[in-house]
DNA sequence: ATGAAAGCGCTAACAC
DNA sequence: GTGTTAGCGCTTTCAT
């Protein structure tokens, strides 16, 4: 690997200078400026990120700690995320966990070593607040945010409001005149699908219908449609069905869907289907599906700007920002057939 | 942060214990072992991994220039990549590109300043050798890895054999008595797009079926199912419409199958899909996607058992893995209705 | 405007 | 088995 030290001597320059053609060319007269950045151009060279983080201290680097990059929702709101933090001159470490403990634990000493300036955290995982206060000490001084339902208080938090985001779908499905109404969410220990569960709770008891634990499945899986066909397929299949479900993601849309028209059931005649994220599968799924809007853009843009509040001016106090929810109607929901 | 030094102050012994108790724990004695790993752990102590690539030249990195994680085939092969690149105790730089070709040489020059151990490249994009080659010149020295069709000889290069799965694919439209096929496709001068639209002109010419201008459609954004709406409900306009219909990826399945429900066509009998790529969701859909596999886990796979080779053994030689494209035969499609 | 030199945190070679 | 020390590639004072 070619070093400053090499350029230097084939330019006849000191190391000083050529540092300072890299960083600071107005301080180096123009006719050695530009011989050094013939010579640099030549040689292909290229300052080494470790021995310049070594001296400035800074690594430019944000870790992110995501549980499953197939998710449609995360994989677009990654996208905007790491947009905009190029804008800002900041790069992105990945580390997929899978909602394994031990993987984000690892991924967690390595973002340490690698002097991560913050932490952002995407996704579902299971909660657990001995493991966030314990990753919390280990990345006592860098700032973490989560995104999504927080439990605890040890990092700074955004997201939008699912509880009450659950809370307008159940609502809405109410109003159309379901009383049989199911749910098919994530695992209740996982942060974000306990959020939604609360809030069809909170609807249904607000308006005195009735939850049947027959009507509620949890899946173990969240990431495809398919996940949630097995589950559809019972509820659908039970001598009295629900006339309608919510359901705690979108991706699972169209194992639903599949489900009923086995069944010989139309969406929305006989069953009305709700669903939330407004991935962009759901405007195509035909009837087109309505959801919960999750504005992907606006997130990205609100996590951003919170963490660059918090890298430039201050990490003393805890940030929080939670985002409105609104429905999105479409077409699979209509009033119950009987 | 806490330095290797203070460990030693704190501990009584030299730095050089201290990163032989991190390092060769079995090269000090149980006692003093035992004194330094209490203090590294009270005081929360991690070595800073670019002062330790300084000194070791290894980075463990491995740079991964990536087009779109949105699209489900390439989310799910980078879930299983950087798996595998885990077990061997590498860690991934992502750098998403857009297809763009500024953003693609901004991270090649990150991933050169991070002195990335290789680099792999996933995810259609524009042909441009020109371009190709400049990116080659920059790397020299670290092997590229280019996954999917490559055009030029600069990179080390792995894909399943895609001009033959649209073959396949075509073929067994015909097969079936199809003699009016359409095609969908991303952009051709995408290095993928142009591959398997050679296969299905290949396998037309080779059953003596003609290819009707109007039946071929080229999508601009090749990312989500709407993006083939559009396009589909001008096919399935057209006085003499086509019977079938070739989509260059799954994730366009449903927008096809949307504006053939609008049109009251039903898939397959008055109209049959195949697909490509074998995406989670095109099992899901209904029916059943026929559809070209790609298998993802034997790819990724493979991929990393040639990265580890090249690293291992040599990168003198370039290497070339095409891997069998096969059909998966579902529901999507049948015999023409007339 | 430029060069000399210190030092960032760590590993490894060497001496004891 | 342990300590001392050189040096990885770079930026940044500090002289000049």
């Amino acid at each position: 690997m070619v070093t400053i030290k090499d350029i230097a001597r084939e330019a006849g320059v000191s190391i000083s200078t050529v540092s300072r053609v890299i960083n600071n060319p107005d301080s180096v007269v123009a006719q050695k400026r530009e011989r050094v950045s013939e010579v640099i151009f030549q040689m292909g060279y290229t300052p080494n990120a470790a021995a310049r983080e070594m001296v400035t201290g800074s690594t430019k680097l944000i870790g992110v700690l995501v549980s499953d990059i197939r998710n449609a929702f995360i994989a677009a709101l990654l996208t905007v995320f790491t947009e905009q933090l190029e804008k800002h001159g900041y790069s992105v470490f990945i580390g997929i966990t899978g909602m394994d403990k031990k993987k984000e634990a690892h991924y967690v000493e390595i973002m340490r070593q690698k002097r991560v300036e913050a932490v952002t955290m995407f996704g579902v995982r299971r909660i657990d607040v001995k493991h966030d206060e314990e990753i919390a000490r280990r990345l006592s001084g860098t700032p973490v945010i989560k995104v999504g339902p927080a439990f605890g208080d040890c990092y700074h938090n955004i997201s939008t409001d699912e509880e009450r985001g659950a809370f307008l779908a159940t609502e809405y499905l109410i109003g159309l005149g379901h009383k049989r109404i199911g749910l098919i969410t994530g695992r209740l220990e996982c942060d974000s699908y306990y959020c939604k569960q609360l809030g069809f709770q909170r609807a249904m008891s607000a308006h005195n219908v009735l939850v049947y634990a027959d009507y509620v499945y949890q899946v173990a899986a969240d990431t495809f449609a398919l996940d949630a066909y097995e589950p559809a397929r019972k509820m659908l299949s039970l001598e009295t069905r629900p006339t309608a479900v919510l359901l705690s993601g979108d991706q699972w849309a169209l194992g639903v869907y599949r489900a009923a028209a086995e069944k010989g059931l139309r969406v929305p005649e006989d069953l009305s289907v709700v669903g939330y994220g407004n991935s962009p599968l759901s405007e195509c799924l035909y009837p087109a599906l309505t959801t919960v809007n999750q504005a992907t853009d606006e997130l990205g843009m609100n996590i951003t700007r919170m963490l660059m509040e918090i890298l430039k001016r201050d990490n003393t106090q805890r940030k929080v920002t939670r985002l409105d929810a609104e429905l999105l109607v479409r077409a699979s929901c209509a009033a119950p057939g009987l």
